[in-house]
RNA sequence: GCCGAAGUGGCGGAAUAGGCAGACGCGCACGACUCAAAAUCGUGUUCCCAACGGGAAUGAGGGUUCGAUUCCCUCCUUCGGCACCA
């Protein structure tokens, strides 16, 4: 029977009292030792943790644990992105202050996380809602704001006209789009805010050399900044010479086929070109336009629609007057709002003029065809073929590829350039960042605008421009900043007199773009970090989290590291090395958690029952980490019994009741530790290998594997007469386990006499000469399919192992007495007959 | 529609570099222990014919190969992203 009862409680909160008063998990710079940076994406202090938090910090503990045992100097820091709209809407609710609330909650959420038994540096901890924080945020405003990074724009936002606030995405409900607050239908409504230029960087950010990131974040950036080569091309307006339009086209190879020009309902020019007999048509769409928002643009059937405006622009390659309509199918936020048509060669401007009865000009055509023929054309032709109709271009290769790669718009483009129409041009969907929030809780812009001289930033001896604490929560949910009587009455940095402040405050992945930077010294007060700490840590060696933050986050913070360096504040290119996403823990019922469905897994409830270790464990095993997958709370029965079986085979010592009799020889006890002796390094070697890897639900497997065949050595004699492979297989073990159950493993450590802590100990190092075979056992197949098996010795060459498979007897069963056809030996690990 | 990821037992998943499919675990079944149960330990557990033995099987179909979960082509399903992008 066991000696010691396993008792997780007392076992867990003795280490967890123990390493903390011993700093064990204090990262000091240290330049004996190479440094790894490990970062997990901090998480929004929402009031409880829940096991996504888990299986988002766990696995990359044990790694970093891993790494540190690898002899690397580990930082693994955490912290609380504490700003945020639901602190400020549960405020509005009830009045509670969101600073208080969110103090509360990061408090709670701290406690609950010091369970896990990471091995998160507290002293460390950064909160992107306290003074000494934000204070930073906000002077890399300001320095983004003299890089000339940040400006002003009307920019359009979800607005209740009877809350008189903004609303955020998902505070706008249902198909007609209403307010969450009041039912009130939402309007847009253009308000003048703060943007960075993160499109200056946006080629740059398509680079991704030097950085280990997986190719599913690469291709989703790639694609949310959509990058398109074409050109820039000037039309003037027909009745008003000095007004120019210009439009963005990927194809100026069909300039020439364009038969006339689309707006925007909202271009700001429609209106000054639109004549007067066309004006109650053209308000009456544009009114139509801006009511259909979602609802419209989700509609299966994409009929064009659109108006004529009455005005005519003229084609600058062959003056032809063309046209002006509107149409909602070009969108004001994408180019320039304008586009040219061609509908010969384009099958939304083909549908468009199919329907309004508008010239179709083919100036393409296939080189097999003799001629192009608008009349029977039913599709746009977007093949390759040959220039006509296009004046000295004419008989130019068209073939399908994109940009100077495609001949024809290669010579288009030099064309246009020599004559001053247009120029090469590369368009994204990528735009600026908005950085303005109408909102409360968050990092105040600090920027004041004078009547005289405008905006300017606040001086860096006056930060932090700090939130004021005695606001009132209006019902309606407007920013109490706006209201309050005289928190943004200052003065003019340039000439002192009476000026007001910016109250709106900054979006909240401006605090998470540089999280990784307070980290190295939260405390510093004469710079956003300290330099020593700077260049001793940075840049990230390993980032993890959710991949939903691919396109938001992840590419905020590169945007913001560039910047920065352009700013001479950083260095380096990239701020995260290596990236790696794990998948999401779903409900039992396999649908994502959520607190109204009542599927929402409580880590503290499966603490309290099984131990940190065990759920650990858990999270490590159930699921590949990359994937994720729905949670099953039987399971978890697995990882307690392992657990509960290391630890009675380590404390159970049932070697001195097996007699020497149940030990037949010792040649037969030598056998078997040496082959104890093996399997515990090809286990080593296989953990080593998953830890690299990310591969965390085998290191498990492999553990539970070794541990079953270190109980059946045990019963076979190999641990009798404290044999030296024994005690090896233990040692090894429990480093092993050391980062995936880091307090029983200190536990066993300290029982086993070790000294204090095995968290402290090297990784262990894999014999090779160890992990050989004395004798490898071959499958022999016959056309295809086993049929038999063979044992060699690890040594036998090839010709000898071929020998001793066409000597098996139901490899001549197969034979017949005749030839094989093709005898193969595939890497010593299998023997393939044909006959 | 476009881009990306993934489809393996009842379930989660495993399988260096193209080489024994199903490691490890859950669940289930049977057995031991027990007055009994829980716990624990042991045995079995892809499916079909089932006795030996044989056959089929990694979403479907095809291809390359002595050999394919793995490589290639076509298709289906699920999930994620983008979506009138000029």
């Amino acid at each position: 029977m066991t000696d010691i009862y396993y008792n997780h409680k007392e076992i867990e909160s003795k280490w967890q009292k123990k390493w903390e008063a011993d700093k064990l998990y204090r990262a000091v710079i240290d330049n004996s030792k190479p440094k790894h940076y490990a970062l997990t994406m901090l998480p929004y202090p929402s009031g409880d943790l829940h096991i996504g938090h888990w299986f988002s910090m766990i696995p990359p503990d044990t790694r970093a644990r891993f790494m540190r045992m690898k002899g690397y100097n580990v930082m693994f820091p955490m912290g609380f992105d504490a700003f945020g709209l639901p602190a400020e809407n549960a405020a509005i609710k009830d009045g509670i202050h969101p600073m208080k609330r969110t103090f509360q909650n990061i408090d709670r959420m701290r406690t609950q996380m010091k369970t896990m038994g990471a091995m998160f540096d507290w002293e460390r901890e950064a909160i992107s809602a306290s003074p000494e924080y934000y204070k930073w945020t906000e002077w890399f405003f300001i320095q983004l704001y003299k890089q000339g990074l940040a400006y002003r724009k009307m920019s359009a936002v979800d607005w209740c006209p009877n809350c008189n606030t903004t609303l955020a995405r998902e505070q706008v409900w249902g198909d007609d789009r209403h307010c969450e607050r009041c039912g009130t239908p939402v309007i847009k409504k253009d308000l003048d805010q703060w943007f960075f230029k993160a499109t200056q960087y946006a080629d740059e950010l398509l680079n991704f050399d030097g950085i280990d990131w997986p190719e599913r974040v690469k291709t989703l950036q790639t694609n949310w900044i959509d990058r398109s080569e074409g050109a820039e091309v000037k039309f003037q307006i027909a009745s008003n010479q000095s007004e120019l339009i210009i439009v963005f086209t990927t194809r100026p190879d069909t300039l020439w086929g364009a038969t006339f020009m689309v707006f925007s309902p909202e271009h700001p020019l429609v209106e000054k070109i639109t004549t007067p007999e066309n004006k109650a048509a053209v308000e009456e769409y544009k009114a139509q336009a801006a009511r259909q928002t979602e609802i419209q643009r989700r509609a299966v059937d994409k009929e064009k629609t659109g108006v004529f405006t009455g005005a005519y622009a003229v084609n600058p390659v062959n003056q032809a007057r063309i046209p002006i309509w509107i149409a909602d199918y070009v969108m004001m936020s994408y180019g320039t709002g304008a586009i040219m048509a061609v509908p010969a060669h384009d099958e939304r401007d083909f549908a468009f003029a199919k329907k309004y009865k508008l010239p179709i000009v083919p100036v393409i055509k296939p080189e097999v065809e003799s001629d192009a023929n608008a009349a029977e054309m039913n599709a746009a032709f977007v093949g390759s073929g040959v220039m006509v109709n296009s004046g000295l271009l004419n008989g130019t290769k068209v073939n399908t590829e994109k940009g100077r790669k495609n001949p024809s718009i290669a010579a288009v483009l030099d064309w246009l350039t020599q004559k001053g129409i247009g120029k090469e041009s590369v368009n994204y969907r990528y735009r600026d960042w908005l950085i303005s929030r109408q909102r409360y809780w968050g990092a105040p812009i600090p920027m004041v605008n004078c009547e005289i001289h405008g905006w300017n930033p606040v001086p860096d001896d006056q930060l932090p421009v700090t939130l004021p604490e005695d606001v009132e929560w209006r019902p309606t949910g407007e920013s109490p900043l706006k209201l309050h009587p005289t928190w943004k009455n200052t003065t003019c940095p340039v000439c002192g007199e009476a000026a007001v402040r910016e109250t709106d405050t900054m979006d909240t992945f401006m605090c998470s773009s540089w999280y990784h930077l307070r980290y190295l010294s939260p405390h510093y007060d004469k710079g956003p970090f300290d330099e020593a700490e700077y260049n001793y840590w940075m840049p990230v060696d390993t980032y993890t989290g959710g991949i939903e933050h691919a396109t938001m986050h992840l590419l905020y913070t590169r945007f913001f590291h560039k910047a920065l360096r352009d700013a001479g504040i950083v260095e380096g290119h990239e701020p995260m090395l290596q990236l790696r996403n794990q998948g999401m823990v779903l409900g039992e019922d396999g649908d994502k958690m959520s607190k109204s469905k009542g599927n929402v897994i409580a880590p503290d409830v499966l603490v309290n029952k099984y131990g940190a270790d065990s759920v650990r464990a858990y999270i490590m095993f159930f699921a590949r980490w990359e994937m994720g997958a729905p949670w099953d709370s039987q399971g978890i029965e697995g990882s307690v019994r392992w657990i509960r079986r290391v630890w009675t085979l380590f404390t159970d010592s049932p070697t001195d009741s097996v007699t020497d009799s149940r030990i037949e020889t010792d040649s037969k006890t030598d056998e078997v530790k040496k082959n104890l002796r093996r399997k515990v390094h090809q286990t080593l070697r296989k953990v080593t290998r998953d830890f690299e890897n990310f591969e965390f639900n085998t290191i498990i497997s492999s553990l539970m594997e070794l541990m079953n065949e270190m109980y059946k050595a045990r019963e076979a004699g190999a641990a009798a007469r404290a044999s030296a492979e024994w005690s090896e297989a233990l040692e090894i073990y429990l480093k092993m386990m050391a980062p995936a159950t880091p307090h029983i493993a200190e536990e066993l450590w300290s029982y086993l006499g070790k000294p204090y802590s095995v968290h402290q100990q090297q990784w262990p190092t894999v014999d090779e000469a160890a992990t050989k075979e004395d004798s490898i056992e071959l499958p022999v197949q016959i056309n295809g399919k086993v049929r038999d098996r063979i044992t060699v010795p690890a040594e036998a060459t090839e010709e000898e192992i071929k020998f001793t498979a066409l000597a098996l007897e139901t490899v001549q069963k197969f034979l017949e007495g005749k030839e094989p056809k093709k005898v193969i030996v595939a890497n010593r690990r299998l023997v393939s007959i044909v006959v």
